[in-house]
Order: C-alpha cells, then sequence, then structure tokens
DNA sequence: TGTACATCAGTGAACGCGCGTTCACTGATGTAC
DNA sequence: TGTACATCAGTGAACGCGCGTTCACTGATGTAC
C-alpha cells in the first residue's frame, strides 16, 4: 500500500538501508501478523526500493525475519527488566515485583500481539536449527519468589519451578484470549492475582520494602 | 513424496474421495506443522488424484483446513471427556479427575502437536470470522473443581476464574516447551501437580471416591 | 582548479517455480427401454 | 438379452500471479593526481 520513494543514501551510509529493512520487516509483521506475508517483495516494497538491493544487506528472506525476531527478544525482555527494576526502585515489596513483571509481560504482549506471537508462536524450518533465545526476565522471577519466600510469604520449595508454571499460565494469557475473543475471559487483574498467588505460593499479603 | 495411485471410486460412491481429501490434508498438516504447506495441490498429491478434483467436494482450499481444524477440535474434545470419564468410572475424587483431564490435554497436544497447533496458533484470514469453537472439556473442569470445593479440599471462590487459569497453564505446558526445547523444563509430574494445586487451590489430599 | 576514474548504492529485466482456479474433456459405470 | 444413453468421478492443459534469486547495468558521489 505504501508508495514510498526513498532517497538514495549518500556513500558511505548504505548501511542506513539495512536498518530501513528491518523497520519495514518489523512493520509488515505488525501489520499482517503473518510471517508468510513477510516476503522479501513485500519488505522491499514496503522500504521503496527494488527487491535486489536487499541482498546487499541480507543473504536471504530467512535472515530478515531471524533479524526482527532478535530484535523483539531484546525488546521484550527489556520492557520486563524495566517493570522489574521500576517496582524495585519504588520499594515494591517481593510479591508486588513478581506481579510487575507479569503485568509487563502481559502488556507487551497486548500491545504487540504479533511480535510476540513471532517470538514464541512461530515455525521451525522443517531442516533448521531450534533457535538459542535469551528468556532473561525468567531470572528475575525466580529470584523474585526466592525473595517471597524470604520474606515468609510464599511457602514454594522450587522456585525455578513455580516461575515456570507462571511463565506457562502468562504464555497462555499472552495468546490465547486473542485467539478465541468469544470466550467468557474473567477480569484480567483478579486472574492475574490468582495466577501469581496460586503458582508463586503466596501465604500472607506482601510485606514492607524490599 | 507419496506417489500414490487412487483407484477411482464406482457410481455413487463419489463422497469417499471427501474423506480422503480431508485426511490426507491432516496427514500433511501432522507432517509439516505447516498450515501455509497445505497447498490445494500438495493434498491433490498426497491423495493421489489431480488438483481440480478437489473442487468436486470443496469449494476452495481454505474450506479444507476449516474441515481439517473441526475435526481436530472433535478429537480433542472426545479425548479429554473419555479421560474424565475414565477416571469417574474409576472412582477417583475430584482433585485426580482434575488432574485426568489436564494430563489428557497434555497428552493431546505432545502427541499430535501440529494438531494442536492448528487449533489453538492458527492465524486468522485478515478480513476472516474468528471461529466459533467449542472447547466443552473446560465446562467438565469447572465442574470438577466446584466438586472439589464441596469435598472441602478447595479454597477456590470463583471455579470458572480458577479453570480459566488452569487452561492457560495448560496451553503455555501445549505449546513453550516444544518452542524452547533448550530451556531446563522441570519435571513433567512435579509442575502439573503445582499448576492443578495451586490455581485449583486444593488445600488438602484427595478424599474418598465421588 | 580541473578531470579522469574507482567505488558505492541501488535498479530493471528476466529466469523458473508452485500456486489457485478455469475449462473442456474422458472414459467407466449404471439404467431405461 | 442387447444397446443406446445419461451420469458420475474424475483428468490434462492452460491461465495469470507473486515469489526468490541472478545478472548485467547505471548514475551519483567521492578521490587521486
Amino acid at each position: 500500500m505504501k508508495e514510498a520513494v526513498r532517497e538514495r543514501n549518500r556513500r558511505g551510509e548504505g548501511g542506513k538501508l539495512r536498518a530501513d529493512i528491518l523497520a519495514g520487516a518489523a512493520a509488515l509483521l505488525e501489520r499482517t501478523g503473518n510471517e508468510e506475508a513477510v516476503t522479501l517483495r513485500a519488505v522491499a516494497r514496503e522500504v521503496g526500493i527494488s527487491a535486489p538491493s536487499i541482498y546487499s544487506h541480507f543473504p536471504d528472506r530467512e535472515a530478515i525475519v531471524e533479524a526482527v525476531v532478535d530484535g523483539a527478544f531484546a525488546d521484550f525482555n527489556a520492557a520486563i527488566e524495566e517493570a522489574y527494576n521500576a517496582a524495585r526502585a519504588a520499594g515494591a515489596g517481593p510479591r508486588e515485583r513478581v506481579r510487575a513483571g507479569c503485568a509487563a509481560y502481559l502488556r507487551f504482549a497486548a500491545e504487540r500481539p504479533n511480535r510476540y506471537r513471532l517470538m514464541f508462536e512461530r515455525q521451525y524450518r522443517v531442516g533448521g536449527d531450534v533457535p538459542d533465545v535469551q528468556v532473561d526476565g525468567f531470572e528475575l522471577l525466580v529470584r523474585s519468589i526466592q525473595d517471597c519466600v524470604a520474606a515468609g510469604i510464599s511457602a514454594s520449595t522450587d522456585a525455578a519451578r513455580d516461575a515456570t508454571a507462571i511463565w506457562l499460565a502468562m504464555h497462555g494469557y499472552a495468546t490465547l484470549p486473542a485467539r478465541l475473543p468469544m470466550f467468557p475471559w474473567p477480569d484480567a487483574d483478579a486472574l492475574l492475582d490468582r495466577i501469581v498467588d496460586g503458582l508463586a505460593q503466596i501465604t500472607a499479603d506482601d510485606g514492607a520494602q524490599l
């Protein structure tokens, strides 16, 4: 749809096109929600260049998508870590920090559902390698649960296991309501509280700061 | 790959091809895990017929996939209901019935991951309608949690909400480990127990039968 | 200061491919008389 | 019992399309002398 006309970069600035291609591919994914829609030619149209120009910057179509995925994971982890750090800086107790991280997880998925899908529901190439992505936010979740135990408000005996359970529920929450909107989904805050309290085995109200 | 040579159906038995097409499309999906791989021509090759023959039985490509999805949901619901009923018939308590249903859910997803993906991770057509699928097993889950409350072994105050939370975690469990196999997933039984007990708010061991 | 030239950033045309869909058809199978 | 015919279950060729990728190229921008 976009009839962009791009000005040619000056010498030495050819690298700018790489960033434009990534941005175009990301925009295409955001708009269509469909990895298959990110064809080389569609990206070229989006950016306003000819299709072969892409080959100066990416070896093939797949490499563009990989790069977009990497960028999406970086954004995602940053969003969650930021929420944790903000909660900690605000003097929130450990339960509240768990909840803040989960809320940030869900916010990201709700605001950029297609980017989330791309990260966690993407198909493997049939012969391809499984990507070794980082899920840095997970470590923060584990530590916060351990903090809950230390604060005496959690009965968890295995923080990593319980953090995993929370993550599984977050992933379901991030994807199923969009897929099945006709289902009578419960109130979001109450549901999130139940998941956090039930799976982090919270036994009491959040204590004092830190 | 399949160089099937199909014998022409006898008169009055043309309808058999419809079933063959559905089976071929389902097999293709199971094998590739990719809805985009289910092209009209690929289905025709799989079944051993020419591509135009499909038009006697389905108006277009999309209709084949829809029919496979409907069949997958029917199989899925049947598997879960069967597990519930078997548990009930065996005199299992309500907590054990919740667990049996969840285990059946995960077993289906583990044994037929691509069929599960097709049901719950499929892309909408951009302009298309959201499918109004039945998730019958969910009702059984709600009722079993209510049974737990009645038996005095659950503190749940909202069975539908807590059943939803369990479902979200089941969906995460059904999809994430396949997507991220390098992650150190905890022991499956312990994780499932924690999810069921934490989210159904189980407070005591399972009581007597029924 | 002028000019020849190398380099850079990107283009346009073309290729072969698999796709969904259409069209006119074929040949075996049953049926009416 | 024989035969003409309708019907059924498909087929083969062709269409236009968008795709990934290749190739030889172009023209503006800098640079060496």
